[in-house]
RNA sequence: GCCCCUGUGGCGGAAUUGGUAGACGCGGCAGACUCAAAAUCUGUUGGUGGCAACACCGUGCUGGUUCGAGUCCGGCCAGGGGCACCA
């Protein structure tokens, strides 16, 4: 039998849609649009067929949404900048512009072989100055705006890459490309104040409503907003081992220390149990103490190496150096707490100090106990009496033991007594607490006042700042965006330093700065310094000679406003507003749920900015987002344990079975299916799938096999499996008899059933098109050609089959265009399709066909099937229940005994309850 | 440690959101065509018992709500993802 000659189809059609200009996008303010958008890629070299799935649903989409009548867009570009570029460079000697654009190339080609609906002209690559010279223009206006600003800043040093990493690119203390171990550096950086909009970015976020909400709770972490306090505790003195003395602070050590530290908390309401301050390692205090203490220094030094990870914190033991400082209790001038140097304080969040409770928070708790501090409670139980340790010592040790319990409670002698033992008592929101405020020196609080956790917070945050000692303050996990790279391959921050004017923005009209084409990747840093002259130039204010700023800027810099250039690739500035509030924001945006964070939040915030500085008025840039899966084959290990491609092996008969060397038939070890990827060579090449089966089948198996959100597994049976089903459609079509009067009426039942088929099947189609069931549509549209095979076989050609027959052949056809464009394109022009199917309305349902005169319903006893019945649609309730009973296998069911109530759900089941 | 998600045949996955569990595909088995194979086509395929009609069991485990639970609720178990020792 032959099959389709996919190499002709395609090439046919994807030179008709070039010449044509169908996807070709232009303004029409008449017709709604629609912007799909998939994250566009790093082109890193070739592309896999893992690569593919991500444009082939973006591109179903895109097909779909025309079909239907929108104003599509749906553009394509490269994320050009990067590190791999000047990887490859050292290794291969070639430079990163050549190597980057003849990627590009080879990329763009092949993505042209899967016929994606781009408007190619469009294209856009974000390393050439074209492009990088408006983020330039952007960076200025920030720095107006002073959303961009320059601060020393303890960074994360790669030291492999010789480059600073965002806190997003650490991964268990090492560098995220690298795997090297980070270091901790102080370098003056650039930053984008994205906390600026952080309340926005968090509260947006609910807005989002076509986004996963997997997503959303990502970025809401990410953020991280917590309401609290901030409060002063003034220093005192140097504190005794007891926590206690009253040594005043030697002058030598008060000198370049604050008159106060400032501490974060956000638990203002326990600050009567307060037992302890503990500082950052890099707390200013800190480093100003250590200067003169070698063994805090020492300390410090372990603590940085631990790194900031949650493994190795999680498994590091809790530890604090005591300083020789104590400062006083906010409200108890007398009570003194002794300062600590403790490895868990983060300096990147709230100010770096904290104040230890220790009976209501289990960290501080497990460091009291350790270091022999005060555990005092600030709340307890309100039916409960509090305990100090003496009390418990004193009891009876079966009365001991009886505190064991996690909530501290123990009943003795009648009496509830409450004590902080091993778990500290952290309160739950809405209960009332009795509440040692005393301290705040409240006069309806000088005993112990029963209250919420939120009420007691207000308590003592209006006793704070009656006092001038704090005020409420809401911290955010979030950290300003650090920019600066000290990398080649990047866009040149558009700066000068210069010794007399100090930080001078480099004139727009010196837009763009080029990167120089000559230099030396070979040193290890950062080239741009290291170029002999590009760096020197002349003060654009005092014409003094200066200096450029030879950082670059972190690429996520250029795909945070890609999806806005797309809207006026052309323009000769960042983009013309017109274009981008009629296009943005993006509908459908696609991409893998690695962005979920950074990607996806630098470009909301991105949005705003630039609205903020006049380019465009929207917030969010992307109205809909879907995260697709990965797409993962088997692994093939040789004995050796070297990594082998999968044509280099063969399988041994049947699935389940072992696999061999195709070289010298030794064994091979199978494993399991994981994410594609170069070093375990588990890669399925794109040309060769092409080659082989064409566009069209690969696109089918990314399609179908899985819902998209969801990992996919590639093999070799399905892709055959897919191949097997395009054949199928195109004998169906090639051996579908010439039309007969069409439009003839469809009056034989069975040409009736196929045609509610075939309407069904077009309105589930939309339906799971529009929820993204890709897998779920082709199921139905599979399921609709097996009737179409079986209607055919059944030989039943009654008057009007043929036409109903058509009909179901047309719909097929049409419902696959956007997942098999090439193909449907043939078999539409030979079904007589009048205009290209790329040009032809998406098909509607009728109404009057989706919904059958008898239904089936089910007929369950005690909730178990016995039957089914075909009823009248809408039948009366009796009619049902008669029916149901009457039914032998259901009397079978029921036996003897009697009726006692019958359920019955129309046009679904009856249940005969006995 | 905290938060989130997911557990359905040999496999990928369906199930109108509380109403016929296993659509569609892969794989398997049997058959047709063929000298043979490939390709194609047909039938069959959750498990157990039975010649059969049929019966029983079955959506990670375990309780519950309901006429009825893969779907809802409680408690476990397993796998995956995220994270912030966040004061």
């Amino acid at each position: 039998m032959a099959r389709y000659s996919f190499r002709e189809i395609e090439a046919k059609w994807q030179a008709r849609w070039a010449e044509r200009g169908t996807f070709h996008a232009r303004i029409d303010p008449g017709r709604p649009k629609y912007y799909v958008l998939e994250m566009f890629p790093y082109p890193s070299g070739r592309l896999h067929v893992g690569h593919v799935r991500n444009y082939a649903i973006g591109d179903v989409i895109a097909r779909y949404k025309r079909a239907q009548g929108f104003n599509v867009l749906h553009p394509m570009g490269w994320d050009a900048f990067g590190l791999p570029a000047e990887n490859a460079a050292l290794a291969g000697g070639v430079h990163p512009a050549d190597w980057t654009f003849e990627n590009i190339r080879v990329m763009g080609e092949q993505l042209r072989l899967i016929g994606l609906s781009y408007d190619w002209d469009r294209e856009i690559a974000t390393c050439t100055p074209d492009y990088y010279r408006h983020e330039q223009k952007m960076f200025l206006d920030f720095l107006e705006a002073g959303l961009a600003y320059r601060k020393e800043s303890v960074v994360n040093w790669d030291p492999v890459e010789h480059t600073v990493l965002a806190n997003e690119q650490v991964i268990d203390g090492r560098g995220w490309r690298s795997g090297a171990l980070v270091e901790q550096r102080r370098l003056p950086q650039w930053f984008l104040a994205i906390t600026r909009y952080a309340d926005s970015l968090l509260e947006a976020l609910e807005t989002l409503d076509r986004w996963p909400d997997r997503v959303r709770l990502m970025q809401q972490n990410w953020i991280g907003r917590s309401e609290g306090a901030l409060m002063r505790f003034a220093l005192a003195g140097r504190a005794a081992p007891d926590g206690d003395a009253r040594t005043p602070l030697p002058d030598a050590l008060r000198a370049g220390l604050p008159e106060a530290i400032e501490v974060f908390t956000t638990r203002p309401d326990t600050i009567a149990g307060a037992s302890f301050l503990a500082l950052s390692p890099d707390h200013p205090v800190s480093l100003s103490l250590a200067e003169d203490d070698p063994a805090l220094a020492a300390f410090a030094g372990e603590c940085r190496r631990l790194g900031t990870s949650e493994a190795a914190l999680e498994k590091a033991e809790k530890r604090g150096y005591r300083t020789a400082l104590a400062v006083r209790h906010p409200f108890e001038a007398d009570r003194l707490l002794p300062v600590y140097v403790a490895n868990f304080v983060l300096m990147g969040y709230g100010t770096g100090a904290v104040f230890g409770c220790p009976a209501h928070d289990q960290r501080d708790l497990d460091f009291a106990r350790k270091y022999d501090l005060a555990v005092r409670p600030a709340l307890w139980p309100a039916d409960a009496t509090p305990v100090d340790d003496d009390a418990v010592a004193a009891l009876a040790p079966e009365d001991r033991a009886r505190f064991e319990d996690g909530a501290g409670i123990a009943e003795i002698d009648g009496r509830r007594l409450f004590h902080v033992g091993a778990t500290a008592f952290i309160g739950a929101d809405g209960r009332r607490f009795a509440y040692d405020l005393a301290c705040l020196g409240v006069p309806d609080l000088a005993v112990p006042t029963p209250l919420t956790v939120a009420e007691a917070k207000r308590a003592a945050i209006t006793a704070l700042e009656g006092r001038d000692l704090g005020e409420a303050r809401i911290a955010f996990r979030l950290r300003d965006w650090g920019v600066s790279r000290q990398r080649y391959w990047g866009c040149p921050i558009p700066v000068i330093h210069c010794p007399n004017c100090g930080i001078v923005p480099v004139p727009e009209s010196d837009l763009p700065v080029e990167l120089p084409r000559d230099v030396d990747l070979s040193v290890a840093g950062n080239p741009l310094d290291h170029h002999p002259t590009w760096k020197h130039v002349a003060c654009p204010k005092c014409g003094t000679a200066a200096i450029r700023e030879t950082d670059t800027f972190d690429t996520f810099f250029e795909s945070s406003w890609y999806f806005a250039r797309f809207c006026s690739p052309d323009a000769d500035t960042a983009f013309r507003r017109g274009d981008v509030d009629y296009w943005l924001p993006v509908d459908q945006y696609i991409g893998g749920i690695e962005h979920a964070v950074l990607h996806l939040l630098y470009s909301r915030f991105f949005m705003r900015a630039l609205t903020d500085c006049g380019y465009a008025d929207l917030a969010e840039p992307f109205a809909g987002l879907m995260t697709q899966g990965m797409v993962c084959h088997e692994t093939y290990q040789a004995a050796d344990g070297a990594w082998l491609f999968p044509e280099e092996i063969t399988l041994d008969g049947a699935a389940g079975g072992g696999a061999r060397r195709a070289s010298d038939g030794t064994p091979v070890t199978v494993g399991r299916a994981e994410k594609m990827s170069k070093s375990r060579k588990n890669v399925v090449g794109l040309e060769r799938v092409v080659e082989t089966y064409g566009a069209d089948t690969a696109r089918l198996l990314l399609l179908s096999d899985s819902p998209p959100e969801r990992d996919l597994d590639w093999t070799e049976s399905g892709i055959e499996g897919a191949w097997r089903y395009l054949n199928r459609l195109w004998r169906l079509v090639a051996e579908e008899p010439p039309g007969d009067g069409a439009g003839t009426e469809a009056s034989a039942p069975a040409a009736l059933a196929l045609r509610r088929a075939t309407h069904r099947t077009i309105a589930g189609v939309g339906e799971d098109l529009d929820g993204f069931r890709l897998n779920r549509a082709v199921a139905r549209i599979r399921e609709l050609t097996n009737m179409l095979t079986d209607a055919q076989a059944s030989g039943d050609a009654g008057a009007g089959l043929g036409a109903a027959r058509r009909e179901a052949l047309a719909a097929i056809v049409q419902l696959l265009g956007p997942v098999v464009p090439h193909l449907a394109e043939e078999l539409w022009e030979r079904l007589g399709g009048t205009a290209p199917l790329s040009e032809t309305p998406w098909p509607t349902a009728d109404p009057a066909l989706l919904q059958d005169d008898t239904v089936t319903v089910a007929v369950q006893v005690n909730g178990k099937l016995r039957a089914t019945i075909a009823l009248p649609r809408d039948a009366a309730r009796e009619t049902a229940e008669d029916q149901a009973l009457a039914d032998v296998a259901v009397r079978r069911a029921v036996g003897d005994r009697p009726v006692r109530k019958v359920v019955v759900v129309p046009n679904r089941i009856v249940n005969v309850v006995v």
